[in-house]
RNA sequence: GUCCCCAUCGACUAGCGGCCCAGGUCACGGCCCUUUCAAGGCCGAAACGGGGGUUCGAAUCCCCCUGGGGACGCCA
Protein backbone atom coordinates (compact mmCIF):
# COMPACT_ATOMS: atom_id res chain seq x y z
CA UNK A 1 0.00 0.00 0.00
CA UNK A 2 0.88 3.88 -0.66
CA UNK A 3 2.61 6.15 1.73
CA UNK A 4 -0.67 8.06 3.02
CA UNK A 5 0.60 10.64 5.50
CA UNK A 6 -1.50 13.86 7.09
CA UNK A 7 -1.06 17.17 8.56
CA UNK A 8 -3.87 17.72 11.14
CA UNK A 9 -3.49 21.49 12.48
CA UNK A 10 -6.78 22.58 14.81
CA UNK A 11 -8.03 25.69 13.74
CA UNK A 12 -7.29 27.61 17.55
CA UNK A 13 -4.04 30.03 15.78
CA UNK A 14 -2.56 30.97 13.31
CA UNK A 15 0.08 28.15 11.46
CA UNK A 16 3.38 28.38 13.57
CA UNK A 17 6.73 27.58 12.52
CA UNK A 18 6.44 24.17 14.65
CA UNK A 19 3.58 23.31 13.06
CA UNK A 20 4.90 24.00 9.27
CA UNK A 21 7.75 21.91 10.48
CA UNK A 22 5.54 18.80 11.07
CA UNK A 23 3.59 19.87 7.84
CA UNK A 24 7.02 19.98 5.87
CA UNK A 25 8.22 16.67 7.34
CA UNK A 26 4.85 15.45 6.39
CA UNK A 27 5.17 16.61 2.88
CA UNK A 28 8.39 15.44 2.11
CA UNK A 29 7.98 12.19 3.48
CA UNK A 30 4.80 12.00 1.20
CA UNK A 31 6.82 13.26 -2.16
CA UNK A 32 9.80 11.16 -1.33
CA UNK A 33 7.82 7.69 -1.26
CA UNK A 34 5.37 9.15 -4.15
CA UNK A 35 2.55 9.41 -1.37
CA UNK A 36 -0.24 11.58 -0.60
CA UNK A 37 -0.56 13.84 1.90
CA UNK A 38 -3.85 14.85 3.65
CA UNK A 39 -5.03 17.84 5.64
CA UNK A 40 -7.33 18.05 8.07
CA UNK A 41 -8.70 20.05 10.35
CA UNK A 42 -9.01 18.92 14.18
CA UNK A 43 -11.82 21.38 14.93
CA UNK A 44 -14.12 19.19 17.67
CA UNK A 45 -13.16 21.79 20.22
CA UNK A 46 -16.47 24.45 19.56
CA UNK A 47 -15.37 26.72 22.01
CA UNK A 48 -11.80 27.59 20.88
CA UNK A 49 -11.63 27.11 17.14
CA UNK A 50 -12.30 29.93 15.01
CA UNK A 51 -13.65 29.84 11.31
CA UNK A 52 -11.73 32.49 10.18
CA UNK A 53 -8.46 30.79 10.91
CA UNK A 54 -8.81 28.45 8.05
CA UNK A 55 -8.23 30.49 5.35
CA UNK A 56 -4.97 31.88 6.65
CA UNK A 57 -3.66 28.15 7.80
CA UNK A 58 -4.64 27.11 4.10
CA UNK A 59 -2.68 29.77 2.73
CA UNK A 60 0.30 29.86 5.25
CA UNK A 61 0.89 26.22 3.68
CA UNK A 62 0.22 27.65 0.20
CA UNK A 63 3.07 30.24 0.49
CA UNK A 64 5.29 27.30 1.62
CA UNK A 65 4.35 25.26 -1.26
CA UNK A 66 2.95 22.45 1.13
CA UNK A 67 0.35 21.80 -1.06
CA UNK A 68 -1.95 18.98 0.08
CA UNK A 69 -3.50 15.96 -2.37
CA UNK A 70 -6.10 15.37 -0.23
CA UNK A 71 -8.88 17.38 2.09
CA UNK A 72 -9.09 19.73 3.63
CA UNK A 73 -11.13 17.44 5.74
CA UNK A 74 -13.20 18.73 9.15
CA UNK A 75 -13.82 16.69 11.83
CA UNK A 76 -16.96 18.65 12.38
CA UNK A 77 -18.32 17.46 9.50
CA UNK A 78 -17.86 13.55 10.22
CA UNK A 79 -19.52 13.60 13.92
CA UNK A 80 -21.65 10.88 12.28
CA UNK A 81 -19.67 8.66 11.40
CA UNK A 82 -17.35 8.79 14.81
CA UNK A 83 -20.88 8.28 16.80
CA UNK A 84 -21.33 5.54 14.71
CA UNK A 85 -17.71 3.68 15.21
CA UNK A 86 -18.07 4.68 19.12
CA UNK A 87 -21.86 2.73 18.75
CA UNK A 88 -19.79 -0.14 17.36
CA UNK A 89 -17.38 -0.36 20.43
CA UNK A 90 -20.25 -0.03 22.92
CA UNK A 91 -22.08 -2.96 21.28
CA UNK A 92 -19.26 -5.25 21.24
CA UNK A 93 -18.76 -4.33 25.02
CA UNK A 94 -15.54 -2.48 24.51
CA UNK A 95 -17.02 0.98 25.73
CA UNK A 96 -19.25 1.68 28.43
CA UNK A 97 -21.63 4.38 28.88
CA UNK A 98 -20.73 6.68 32.21
CA UNK A 99 -22.81 9.37 33.59
CA UNK A 100 -20.54 10.79 35.78
CA UNK A 101 -20.54 14.86 35.54
CA UNK A 102 -18.01 17.02 34.90
CA UNK A 103 -18.01 18.46 37.84
CA UNK A 104 -17.76 15.25 40.16
CA UNK A 105 -14.81 14.30 37.97
CA UNK A 106 -12.88 17.69 38.45
CA UNK A 107 -13.70 17.11 42.05
CA UNK A 108 -11.93 14.04 42.04
CA UNK A 109 -8.61 14.94 39.48
CA UNK A 110 -8.11 18.43 41.77
CA UNK A 111 -8.60 15.84 45.55
CA UNK A 112 -5.51 13.36 43.57
CA UNK A 113 -3.75 16.22 42.51
CA UNK A 114 -3.96 17.83 46.08
CA UNK A 115 -2.87 14.05 47.20
CA UNK A 116 -0.26 13.74 45.01
CA UNK A 117 -1.62 11.17 42.51
CA UNK A 118 -1.15 10.84 38.75
CA UNK A 119 -5.28 11.58 38.40
CA UNK A 120 -7.06 8.84 36.68
CA UNK A 121 -10.75 7.52 36.33
CA UNK A 122 -11.51 5.42 39.02
CA UNK A 123 -13.77 3.26 36.95
CA UNK A 124 -17.06 4.64 38.88
CA UNK A 125 -19.79 3.37 35.67
CA UNK A 126 -17.46 0.48 34.60
CA UNK A 127 -19.64 -1.88 35.87
CA UNK A 128 -23.28 -0.44 36.60
CA UNK A 129 -26.34 -2.48 37.31
CA UNK A 130 -29.21 -1.51 35.83
CA UNK A 131 -31.00 0.13 38.66
CA UNK A 132 -28.10 2.19 39.11
CA UNK A 133 -28.04 3.54 35.51
CA UNK A 134 -31.95 3.65 35.43
CA UNK A 135 -31.28 6.11 38.50
CA UNK A 136 -28.66 8.06 36.64
CA UNK A 137 -30.72 8.40 33.49
CA UNK A 138 -34.31 9.49 35.80
CA UNK A 139 -31.84 12.24 37.00
CA UNK A 140 -31.26 13.08 33.81
CA UNK A 141 -28.05 12.94 33.24
CA UNK A 142 -26.26 12.37 29.54
CA UNK A 143 -23.65 9.80 29.65
CA UNK A 144 -20.25 9.90 28.10
CA UNK A 145 -19.23 6.79 26.69
CA UNK A 146 -15.50 5.57 28.02
CA UNK A 147 -13.12 2.88 26.11
CA UNK A 148 -12.95 -0.21 28.55
CA UNK A 149 -9.57 -0.43 28.74
CA UNK A 150 -7.24 -4.06 29.85
CA UNK A 151 -6.41 -3.20 33.84
CA UNK A 152 -3.07 -4.76 33.07
CA UNK A 153 -0.06 -4.99 30.73
CA UNK A 154 1.70 -2.70 28.61
CA UNK A 155 1.54 -0.59 25.76
CA UNK A 156 4.57 -0.96 22.83
CA UNK A 157 5.03 2.30 20.58
CA UNK A 158 7.43 1.70 17.94
CA UNK A 159 8.79 4.54 16.83
CA UNK A 160 11.06 5.71 14.27
CA UNK A 161 12.40 8.43 15.64
CA UNK A 162 12.59 7.38 19.57
CA UNK A 163 12.86 3.60 19.17
CA UNK A 164 10.70 1.39 21.57
CA UNK A 165 8.53 3.32 24.47
CA UNK A 166 6.53 0.79 26.47
CA UNK A 167 3.97 2.44 28.85
CA UNK A 168 2.53 0.88 31.77
CA UNK A 169 -1.37 0.49 31.35
CA UNK A 170 -1.59 1.32 35.01
CA UNK A 171 -0.89 4.59 33.58
CA UNK A 172 -3.55 4.95 31.95
CA UNK A 173 -7.62 5.01 32.50
CA UNK A 174 -10.53 4.27 30.83
CA UNK A 175 -10.83 7.63 28.63
CA UNK A 176 -13.67 9.22 27.18
CA UNK A 177 -14.19 8.65 23.58
CA UNK A 178 -17.41 10.09 23.16
CA UNK A 179 -18.61 13.07 24.67
CA UNK A 180 -22.27 13.14 26.32
CA UNK A 181 -23.16 15.70 23.83
CA UNK A 182 -22.07 12.72 20.89
CA UNK A 183 -19.05 15.09 19.83
CA UNK A 184 -16.06 12.82 19.58
CA UNK A 185 -13.02 13.37 22.01
CA UNK A 186 -9.50 14.26 20.29
CA UNK A 187 -7.71 10.81 20.88
CA UNK A 188 -10.61 8.95 19.59
CA UNK A 189 -11.48 11.08 16.17
CA UNK A 190 -7.81 10.93 15.48
CA UNK A 191 -7.84 7.37 15.27
CA UNK A 192 -11.19 6.86 13.74
CA UNK A 193 -10.12 9.44 10.78
CA UNK A 194 -6.54 7.73 10.32
CA UNK A 195 -7.96 4.42 9.69
CA UNK A 196 -10.93 5.55 7.54
CA UNK A 197 -8.33 7.84 5.69
CA UNK A 198 -5.77 4.79 5.45
CA UNK A 199 -2.78 6.84 6.85
CA UNK A 200 0.23 4.85 7.18
CA UNK A 201 2.57 6.81 8.75
CA UNK A 202 1.65 9.25 11.71
CA UNK A 203 3.86 12.07 11.87
CA UNK A 204 3.40 14.47 14.61
CA UNK A 205 4.88 16.60 17.53
CA UNK A 206 6.87 15.14 20.15
CA UNK A 207 3.76 16.28 22.82
CA UNK A 208 1.37 13.59 21.23
CA UNK A 209 3.62 10.40 22.05
CA UNK A 210 1.92 10.08 25.69
CA UNK A 211 -1.55 10.22 23.97
CA UNK A 212 -0.42 7.47 21.63
CA UNK A 213 -0.70 4.68 23.54
CA UNK A 214 -4.34 5.52 24.08
CA UNK A 215 -4.48 5.57 20.68
CA UNK A 216 -3.06 2.02 19.94
CA UNK A 217 -5.40 0.94 22.26
CA UNK A 218 -7.93 2.05 20.11
CA UNK A 219 -7.16 0.91 17.16
CA UNK A 220 -6.82 -2.79 18.99
CA UNK A 221 -10.39 -2.19 19.96
CA UNK A 222 -11.13 -1.64 16.54
CA UNK A 223 -9.13 -4.97 15.57
CA UNK A 224 -7.42 -2.21 13.27
CA UNK A 225 -3.59 -2.58 12.49
CA UNK A 226 -1.41 0.09 13.46
CA UNK A 227 0.24 2.94 11.37
CA UNK A 228 3.68 4.01 11.35
CA UNK A 229 4.27 6.58 14.40
CA UNK A 230 7.26 9.62 13.86
CA UNK A 231 7.07 11.66 16.78
CA UNK A 232 8.96 14.45 15.95
CA UNK A 233 10.66 17.42 18.34
CA UNK A 234 9.26 20.65 19.44
CA UNK A 235 11.07 23.73 18.32
CA UNK A 236 11.77 25.61 20.99
CA UNK A 237 12.26 29.30 21.82
CA UNK A 238 15.55 30.48 22.42
CA UNK A 239 14.41 30.08 26.96
CA UNK A 240 14.09 26.59 25.46
CA UNK A 241 10.08 27.40 26.80
CA UNK A 242 7.48 26.19 24.34
CA UNK A 243 7.05 28.81 21.58
CA UNK A 244 4.63 31.71 21.71
CA UNK A 245 3.47 35.25 21.47
CA UNK A 246 5.79 36.76 23.74
CA UNK A 247 8.60 35.47 22.14
CA UNK A 248 8.38 37.83 19.12
CA UNK A 249 7.21 36.01 15.35
CA UNK A 250 6.23 32.39 15.43
CA UNK A 251 3.77 32.58 12.99
CA UNK A 252 4.59 31.64 9.00
CA UNK A 253 2.74 34.72 8.34
CA UNK A 254 4.96 37.14 10.28
CA UNK A 255 7.87 36.10 8.59
CA UNK A 256 6.66 36.19 5.24
CA UNK A 257 5.48 39.99 6.33
CA UNK A 258 9.14 40.87 7.44
CA UNK A 259 10.55 39.49 4.11
CA UNK A 260 11.89 36.07 4.54
CA UNK A 261 11.12 34.05 1.27
CA UNK A 262 9.44 30.45 1.28
CA UNK A 263 12.04 29.01 0.15
CA UNK A 264 14.21 29.88 3.29
CA UNK A 265 11.60 29.45 5.67
CA UNK A 266 11.57 25.59 4.34
CA UNK A 267 15.06 25.28 3.91
CA UNK A 268 15.72 26.27 8.10
CA UNK A 269 12.38 24.27 9.17
CA UNK A 270 13.93 21.29 6.93
CA UNK A 271 17.66 21.54 8.71
CA UNK A 272 15.96 22.09 12.32
CA UNK A 273 16.25 18.76 13.66
CA UNK A 274 17.47 16.76 10.66
CA UNK A 275 20.36 16.97 8.63
CA UNK A 276 22.30 15.81 5.77
CA UNK A 277 26.05 15.33 6.54
CA UNK A 278 27.34 19.04 6.41
CA UNK A 279 24.76 20.54 3.98
CA UNK A 280 23.40 23.31 4.61
CA UNK A 281 21.34 24.92 1.71
CA UNK A 282 19.16 22.29 0.14
CA UNK A 283 16.58 23.05 -2.50
CA UNK A 284 13.36 21.69 -2.46
CA UNK A 285 13.78 18.47 -5.03
CA UNK A 286 17.22 18.06 -2.88
CA UNK A 287 15.07 17.93 0.35
CA UNK A 288 12.61 15.21 -1.00
CA UNK A 289 15.19 13.33 -2.17
CA UNK A 290 17.44 13.28 1.17
CA UNK A 291 14.84 13.21 3.52
CA UNK A 292 14.27 10.38 6.37
CA UNK A 293 12.80 10.31 9.24
CA UNK A 294 15.00 7.85 10.66
CA UNK A 295 17.54 10.84 10.76
CA UNK A 296 15.44 13.08 12.09
CA UNK A 297 17.19 14.39 15.74
CA UNK A 298 15.66 13.40 18.85
CA UNK A 299 15.79 16.04 20.71
CA UNK A 300 13.91 19.71 20.85
CA UNK A 301 15.58 22.44 18.32
CA UNK A 302 16.02 25.97 19.43
CA UNK A 303 14.17 27.73 16.58
CA UNK A 304 17.65 30.70 15.86
CA UNK A 305 15.96 33.52 13.64
CA UNK A 306 19.78 34.52 12.41
CA UNK A 307 20.80 31.45 11.32
CA UNK A 308 16.70 31.78 9.22
CA UNK A 309 17.94 34.96 8.31
CA UNK A 310 21.66 33.55 6.53
CA UNK A 311 19.45 31.37 4.51
CA UNK A 312 17.07 33.99 3.57
CA UNK A 313 20.26 35.93 2.44
CA UNK A 314 21.66 33.27 0.54
CA UNK A 315 18.04 33.05 -1.61
CA UNK A 316 18.00 36.97 -2.12
CA UNK A 317 21.78 36.45 -3.30
CA UNK A 318 21.22 33.41 -5.35
CA UNK A 319 17.60 33.63 -7.03
CA UNK A 320 16.41 35.43 -9.94
CA UNK A 321 16.50 39.07 -9.89
CA UNK A 322 13.80 40.17 -11.72
CA UNK A 323 11.73 37.55 -10.27
CA UNK A 324 13.04 38.58 -6.52
CA UNK A 325 12.49 41.91 -7.92
CA UNK A 326 8.15 41.86 -8.27
CA UNK A 327 8.07 40.73 -4.56
CA UNK A 328 9.52 44.18 -3.40
CA UNK A 329 6.50 45.80 -5.03
CA UNK A 330 4.16 45.19 -1.74
CA UNK A 331 7.05 46.07 0.55
CA UNK A 332 7.59 49.48 -1.72
CA UNK A 333 3.82 49.85 0.14
CA UNK A 334 3.90 48.23 3.07
CA UNK A 335 7.01 50.69 3.61
CA UNK A 336 5.21 53.79 3.13
CA UNK A 337 7.82 54.28 0.13
CA UNK A 338 5.10 54.89 -2.30
CA UNK A 339 1.23 54.40 -3.49
CA UNK A 340 0.48 50.99 -4.97
CA UNK A 341 -0.28 52.94 -8.03
CA UNK A 342 3.57 53.74 -8.53
CA UNK A 343 4.63 50.71 -6.81
CA UNK A 344 2.95 49.01 -9.71
CA UNK A 345 4.43 51.50 -12.25
CA UNK A 346 8.22 51.41 -10.87
CA UNK A 347 9.42 49.27 -14.28
CA UNK A 348 10.47 45.66 -13.30
CA UNK A 349 14.33 45.79 -14.53
CA UNK A 350 14.71 49.39 -11.72
CA UNK A 351 13.42 46.41 -9.48
CA UNK A 352 15.45 44.18 -10.31
CA UNK A 353 18.67 46.38 -10.29
CA UNK A 354 17.99 47.58 -6.88
CA UNK A 355 18.31 43.31 -6.20
CA UNK A 356 21.22 42.74 -8.11
CA UNK A 357 22.95 46.09 -5.72
CA UNK A 358 21.66 45.38 -2.07
CA UNK A 359 21.41 41.68 -1.88
CA UNK A 360 24.15 41.37 -0.57
CA UNK A 361 23.71 43.99 2.15
CA UNK A 362 19.77 42.23 2.93
CA UNK A 363 18.79 40.14 4.86
CA UNK A 364 15.27 40.17 4.47
CA UNK A 365 12.99 41.95 1.19
CA UNK A 366 12.35 44.97 4.22
CA UNK A 367 16.06 45.64 3.88
CA UNK A 368 16.15 45.35 0.10
CA UNK A 369 13.49 47.44 -0.10
CA UNK A 370 14.06 49.97 1.74
CA UNK A 371 16.68 51.65 -0.44
CA UNK A 372 14.17 52.10 -2.73
CA UNK A 373 12.97 55.58 -1.11
CA UNK A 374 16.45 57.28 -1.93
CA UNK A 375 16.67 55.32 -5.05
CA UNK A 376 12.87 55.82 -6.77
CA UNK A 377 11.73 58.96 -4.61
CA UNK A 378 13.00 62.50 -3.84
CA UNK A 379 12.38 61.67 -0.02
CA UNK A 380 15.89 61.05 1.30
CA UNK A 381 16.29 61.32 5.39
CA UNK A 382 19.39 62.44 6.33
CA UNK A 383 20.94 60.84 9.26
CA UNK A 384 22.13 64.43 11.01
CA UNK A 385 25.63 62.48 12.47
CA UNK A 386 26.18 61.68 8.95
CA UNK A 387 25.55 64.87 7.64
CA UNK A 388 27.58 66.28 10.84
CA UNK A 389 30.21 64.35 10.00
CA UNK A 390 30.72 64.40 6.53
CA UNK A 391 28.88 67.31 5.09
CA UNK A 392 32.19 70.07 6.21
CA UNK A 393 32.51 73.10 4.54
CA UNK A 394 35.50 71.89 2.84
CA UNK A 395 33.87 68.56 1.16
CA UNK A 396 30.58 70.77 0.17
CA UNK A 397 33.30 72.47 -1.87
CA UNK A 398 34.04 69.40 -3.80
CA UNK A 399 30.58 68.14 -3.99
CA UNK A 400 28.92 71.20 -5.72
CA UNK A 401 32.10 70.85 -8.08
CA UNK A 402 31.42 67.32 -8.98
CA UNK A 403 27.83 68.53 -9.66
CA UNK A 404 28.94 70.57 -12.20
CA UNK A 405 31.61 67.66 -13.73
CA UNK A 406 28.42 65.11 -13.71
CA UNK A 407 26.40 67.34 -15.69
CA UNK A 408 27.43 66.50 -18.86
CA UNK A 409 28.08 62.86 -18.34
CA UNK A 410 26.62 60.67 -21.13
CA UNK A 411 25.79 58.01 -20.87
CA UNK A 412 24.49 58.43 -17.33
CA UNK A 413 25.74 55.07 -16.30
CA UNK A 414 28.10 53.82 -13.40
CA UNK A 415 31.23 53.70 -15.14
CA UNK A 416 31.01 56.52 -17.04
CA UNK A 417 30.57 58.17 -13.67
CA UNK A 418 33.64 56.75 -12.12
CA UNK A 419 35.59 57.77 -15.10
CA UNK A 420 34.38 61.42 -14.62
CA UNK A 421 34.47 61.33 -10.94
CA UNK A 422 38.18 60.50 -10.81
CA UNK A 423 38.94 62.96 -13.62
CA UNK A 424 37.42 65.69 -11.63
CA UNK A 425 39.31 64.63 -8.47
CA UNK A 426 42.13 64.36 -9.83
CA UNK A 427 42.45 67.59 -11.22
CA UNK A 428 41.33 68.58 -7.83
CA UNK A 429 44.40 66.92 -6.13
CA UNK A 430 42.09 64.82 -3.94
CA UNK A 431 41.82 60.96 -3.96
CA UNK A 432 38.49 59.07 -4.39
CA UNK A 433 38.31 58.26 -0.64
CA UNK A 434 38.26 62.20 0.34
CA UNK A 435 35.31 62.75 -1.06
CA UNK A 436 33.16 59.43 -1.62
CA UNK A 437 31.59 59.52 1.81
CA UNK A 438 30.68 63.38 1.58
CA UNK A 439 29.19 62.44 -1.84
CA UNK A 440 27.25 59.27 -0.47
CA UNK A 441 25.60 61.17 2.06
CA UNK A 442 24.50 64.09 0.11
CA UNK A 443 22.78 61.96 -2.18
CA UNK A 444 21.59 59.13 0.05
CA UNK A 445 21.60 60.72 3.37
CA UNK A 446 23.46 57.99 5.02
CA UNK A 447 26.62 56.58 5.25
CA UNK A 448 26.72 52.46 4.96
CA UNK A 449 25.17 51.70 1.02
CA UNK A 450 25.86 50.10 -2.12
CA UNK A 451 28.60 51.43 -4.67
CA UNK A 452 28.51 54.85 -5.12
CA UNK A 453 28.70 55.50 -8.74
CA UNK A 454 26.29 52.32 -9.02
CA UNK A 455 24.21 54.04 -6.96
CA UNK A 456 24.49 57.61 -8.63
CA UNK A 457 23.02 55.85 -12.01
CA UNK A 458 20.08 54.62 -10.36
CA UNK A 459 18.83 57.55 -8.97
CA UNK A 460 19.56 59.03 -12.52
CA UNK A 461 20.91 62.42 -13.40
CA UNK A 462 18.05 65.12 -12.85
CA UNK A 463 18.35 63.94 -8.82
CA UNK A 464 21.94 63.23 -8.35
CA UNK A 465 22.78 66.89 -9.77
CA UNK A 466 20.17 68.43 -7.79
CA UNK A 467 21.05 66.37 -4.25
CA UNK A 468 25.02 66.82 -4.67
CA UNK A 469 23.93 70.72 -5.22
CA UNK A 470 21.89 70.96 -2.33
CA UNK A 471 24.80 69.45 -0.11
CA UNK A 472 25.78 72.84 1.76
CA UNK A 473 21.85 73.60 1.97
CA UNK A 474 21.21 70.19 3.96
CA UNK A 475 23.99 71.20 6.73
CA UNK A 476 22.29 74.20 6.91
CA UNK A 477 19.21 73.08 7.42
CA UNK A 478 19.65 70.09 10.36
CA UNK A 479 22.63 72.48 12.19
CA UNK A 480 21.47 76.57 11.19
CA UNK A 481 24.85 76.98 10.70
C1' G B 1 3.18 14.02 42.58
C1' U B 2 3.19 10.05 38.53
C1' C B 3 4.52 8.74 33.62
C1' C B 4 7.11 9.74 29.01
C1' C B 5 10.92 12.04 25.98
C1' C B 6 15.63 14.47 25.47
C1' A B 7 21.11 15.67 26.59
C1' U B 8 28.17 17.31 21.54
C1' C B 9 30.65 24.60 21.05
C1' G B 10 25.90 30.44 22.76
C1' A B 11 22.56 28.08 18.44
C1' C B 12 21.63 24.17 14.41
C1' U B 13 24.24 19.85 13.90
C1' A B 14 28.32 15.72 12.05
C1' G B 15 29.78 11.59 14.85
C1' C B 16 26.39 5.50 14.89
C1' G B 17 33.57 1.67 19.62
C1' G B 18 39.46 3.00 17.44
C1' C B 19 39.80 7.67 11.49
C1' C B 20 37.95 12.70 17.21
C1' C B 21 43.40 16.13 22.11
C1' A B 22 35.75 16.04 18.14
C1' G B 23 34.21 18.24 11.86
C1' G B 24 30.65 21.82 9.30
C1' U B 25 27.13 26.03 9.52
C1' C B 26 24.98 30.55 12.12
C1' A B 27 26.38 34.08 15.64
C1' C B 28 31.07 36.15 17.88
C1' G B 29 36.51 38.16 17.54
C1' G B 30 40.89 39.34 14.34
C1' C B 31 43.21 40.11 9.59
C1' C B 32 42.86 40.81 4.19
C1' C B 33 40.03 43.16 0.25
C1' U B 34 37.81 48.15 -0.06
C1' U B 35 34.82 54.88 -1.68
C1' U B 36 31.11 53.30 3.03
C1' C B 37 28.27 49.19 4.57
C1' A B 38 27.99 44.54 3.22
C1' A B 39 29.52 40.28 0.57
C1' G B 40 33.89 37.32 -0.02
C1' G B 41 38.75 35.09 1.57
C1' C B 42 41.97 33.63 5.62
C1' C B 43 42.64 32.90 10.86
C1' G B 44 40.71 32.40 15.90
C1' A B 45 37.89 31.54 20.42
C1' A B 46 34.12 27.99 21.59
C1' A B 47 31.26 21.62 23.21
C1' C B 48 31.06 15.57 24.28
C1' G B 49 26.39 17.88 31.86
C1' G B 50 28.31 14.68 36.33
C1' G B 51 29.37 9.81 38.38
C1' G B 52 29.75 4.69 37.87
C1' G B 53 30.31 0.48 34.77
C1' U B 54 31.28 -2.71 29.86
C1' U B 55 35.75 -2.87 26.69
C1' C B 56 42.56 -3.48 25.01
C1' G B 57 39.92 1.15 23.65
C1' A B 58 33.90 5.26 24.64
C1' A B 59 31.27 11.44 22.50
C1' U B 60 29.61 6.74 20.71
C1' C B 61 26.95 0.77 24.64
C1' C B 62 24.54 0.04 29.91
C1' C B 63 23.07 2.11 34.87
C1' C B 64 22.40 6.16 38.32
C1' C B 65 22.25 11.39 39.18
C1' U B 66 21.47 16.22 37.41
C1' G B 67 19.33 19.44 34.02
C1' G B 68 15.65 20.64 30.20
C1' G B 69 11.00 19.55 27.85
C1' G B 70 6.25 17.19 27.46
C1' A B 71 1.88 14.60 29.19
C1' C B 72 -1.60 13.30 33.09
C1' G B 73 -9.25 16.99 30.56
C1' C B 74 -16.43 15.47 28.37
C1' C B 75 -8.59 20.68 25.11
C1' A B 76 -6.28 19.43 20.80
Amino acid sequence: MGVRVRFAPSPTGELHVGGARTALFNWLFARKHQGVFILRFEDTDIERNRLELIEPILESLRWLGLLWDEGPYFQSQRLSLYQEWAKRLLSEGKAYKCYCTPEELEKKRQAALAAKQKPRYDGHCRALTPSQEQRFISEGRKPALRLKIPQSGTIVVEDVIRGRVEFDLAELDDFIILRSDGRPTYNFAVVVDDVTMGITHVIRADEHLNNTPKQILIYHAFGEGLPVFAHVPMVLAKDRSKLSKRHGATAVFEFRDRGILPEALVNYLARLGWSHGDQEIFTVQELIENFSLSAVHPSAAIFDEEKLCWVNQHYLKTSDPHGLGELLRPFLVKLNIMSEAEAHAVPSGRLAQIVVLFRERAKTLIELAEPARYLLTDTVSYEPEAVQKFLTPEKIELVRGLAEALAVVEPFTASELERATRAYLEQQGKALKDMAQACRVALTGRTAGAGLFETMELIGRERVIARLRQASAKRLEQFHV
